[in-house]
DNA sequence: CCTACCGATCGGTAGG
DNA sequence: CCTACCGATCGGTAGG
């Protein structure tokens, strides 16, 4: 795919290092020769180094918007909507492994108005999380007893922790990591009943 | 608490700067200023900043395996014990947040030998859990189709992902997170018995 | 996109 | 533990 702009070039070569390394142990110079060309001419396609990661981590939240905000008003049961989320979620992990490590890992070093996005982004998803719980529960589907903060905690776990031990080309994709998952957690790990 | 060693003093800082603002975002002339030195003073005390990365990465790492290793041979039920695994490694994880996100951060950053005890480390917990679901499905605990690894990564997951919202001083400690998370976990969300 | 360079800052050392 | 300093490297710029 050489159709790829240079800026997407960059842009997917700072993605690389950056989860791999780190943004601070990441050098201009580092990701030019990975380029091919010069620290000094990274110069030429963006204006800093800051740009780079703010991209990468808008995008990485971008993504995971456009891929979960929709099922808010969706048309479904309690139930399919949250092993839905948990699906595309996964899907936004195991598809960007590497913006999504950098946007779990690097948005502290972010300045300050674009950390404060971040952390809204972060409520933002947790809330989304909440109101299905919430919805589940109101419907009679998940346990009245559960508290609910805790809940989308340990449902935000699942799906977030995975960029930790997830590697492509595996014969595990998201949909059968969001089935194990949600059957696990829906129906519980016990084979005494309550 | 004055009685703590210079050195002491000097991990304990150098715990909560690298977990706030990374590794390589920390200089030594942070480290030192923020007790009330100079940065070459510091070099009286340790030899280098990687050696500060490496204690507190292995601290840590000791504090997991001195508190998990131990049920390994435990005279426990398989509930009860799993249980108790979650609650200890909670413990760890709030009673030592700093160096937990350290740990869980920074470890890219180490030499290759470091680096390698790391992941060796990472290697002995996931077969800790496996072998606690292992032994929970041959005694009829835990149901007898689920895919031990999947269920350990749940697991994981779940006592894992808790230094990322965890604060200290809240209302939750790490007893009754782990019962949360066992109830949730071992008897499913969903109200629908099977 | 390259060459050549800037000031700033880095981890670390010597000598006291 | 301080002062003063080292060479190396950093992000970024100017001029072509």
């Amino acid at each position: 795919m050489s159709t790829k702009s240079r800026r997407e070039q960059i842009h997917d070569v700072a993605s690389q290092l950056f989860s791999e390394r780190g943004y601070h142990a990441t050098s201009m110079r580092d990701l030019a020769s990975q380029l091919g060309m010069q620290g000094g001419s990274l110069y030429a396609h963006i204006s800093s180094k800051e740009e780079l990661l703010v991209e990468i981590v808008d995008q990485a939240a971008r993504q995971f918007d456009d891929a979960l905000m929709p099922l808010k008003d969706a048309d479904m049961g309690p139930e399919d909507k949250l092993r839905e989320a948990m699906r595309r979620h996964l899907e936004v992990v195991t598809h960007n492994l590497e913006s999504a490590t950098v946007f779990f890992h690097e948005w502290k070093h972010l300045s300050p108005d674009a950390y404060k996005k971040v952390t809204d982004w972060r409520d933002t998803i947790d809330r989304l999380y909440r109101e299905l719980v919430q919805e589940g529960i109101r419907k009679g589907v998940l346990r009245a007893d559960l508290d609910v903060k805790m809940t989308a905690y340990l449902l935000l776990s699942a799906v977030n922790w995975t960029y930790t031990w997830y590697r492509p080309g595996g014969t595990l994709d998201a949909t059968s990591i969001a089935n194990h998952f949600a059957d696990m957690l829906l129906v519980g790990l016990r084979t005494e009943p309550r």
